[in-house]
DNA sequence: TGACAGGAAAATA
DNA sequence: TATTTTCCTGTC
């Protein structure tokens, strides 16, 4: 560890619970390289390398410059996380020992371009079967970048997914997803994603649910986890079984996502991904 | 090898 | 408006 740590050369210090694992291994983010406690990650123009040794966090990475300040952004360390589990705590008291279990978890920042595309890689799909598809997609038309003599490839730019033919796509066997994809990159280039910032919650869900694939849990986690609504929540399979199962919450996943939106008040989407990471690792 | 897992859209009531 | 059916690939 302490070798290790020498060969990374930038470091920041959290602030509050904080595991690098539990947030990298929720489902959130597909594309993580793990060697032991070492996280290969592709994000923007950059790979990155990154390890945590108790509140210290290294890291490193080739490509673009990363500073502390945007691997901070990405990794939800900007987020009150002591406030938050205040506030969830009070409102469900029942949340006691999912929080506990799930402590440390943070909701990432990602980029909302390949969020997208991301999700509607999820559709009916599990996450092992989305990462290698995503991979897949990303040696295809992706820059590739070296780090410790590894090869990375970051994910694609709109102008290089836009030139692949045919046979490139049918390569994914996306299925019924190829079409919502190809709408997609018709319709929107990064740009036009990272402009949506400034949009309301209502209007972010508009415009994300006006893409053809993306329906109202697909929107949801793009809002978690690409916009940093934190009152998002996304209801798959899982948390649909978990709500019953822990809270007597039953219904249309459209119900639930608005019966715990009231429930769990500003810091849902915390609750949400407490939830899910608990059910999916008891 | 056939049953099953996994969300959104289209069809239907 | 609410419920049912269809879409496709991968896994066991």
């Amino acid at each position: 560890m302490q070798k290790r740590s020498l060969s990374l050369p930038n470091r920041i210090v959290t602030r509050g619970a904080f595991s690098l694992e539990k947030t990298l291994s929720c489902g959130q983010i597909f594309r993580v390289f793990r060697e032991g406690d070492l996280h290969y990650v592709p994000l923007r123009n950059s790979i990155l390398k990154i390890l945590q040794d108790g509140k210290t966090v290294y890291f490193d990475y080739s490509g673009a410059q990363v500073l502390g300040k945007d691997l901070k952004k990405f990794l939800g360390l900007d987020h009150p996380v002591d406030k938050i589990e205040e506030q969830l705590l009070q409102k469900e008291p029942r949340l006691a020992p999912i929080i506990s279990f799930s402590k440390g978890l943070r909701i990432v920042n990602l980029p909302p371009y390949e969020t997208v595309i991301s999700f509607i890689f999820s559709i009916q799909n599990s996450i092992p079967v989305i990462t290698r598809k995503l991979n897949l997609l990303s040696e295809m038309a992706g820059k590739r970048v070296e780090l410790d003599g590894k090869k990375f490839y970051l994910f694609p730019e709109a102008q290089d997914l836009r030139r692949l033919s045919n046979s490139e796509f049918a390569r994914l066997r996306i299925g019924f997803r190829e079409k919502f994809l190809r709408e997609f990159l018709e319709r929107f280039t990064e740009e036009d994603l990272e402009k949506m910032r400034d949009l309301t919650f209502e209007e972010k869900y508009s415009v994300l649910t006006s893409i053809k694939g993306v329906g109202e849990k697909v929107a949801h986690c793009i809002m978690l986890f690409s916009f940093s609504e934190l009152s998002a929540f996304p209801v798959d399979v899982w948390i649909a079984r978990a709500m019953e199962k822990l809270f007597g919450m039953k219904g249309t996943a459209k119900k639930i996502t608005c019966n715990a939106r009231k429930l769990f008040g500003e810091y849902a989407g915390y609750a949400q991904e407490y939830i899910y990471y608990y059910i999916r690792n008891t």
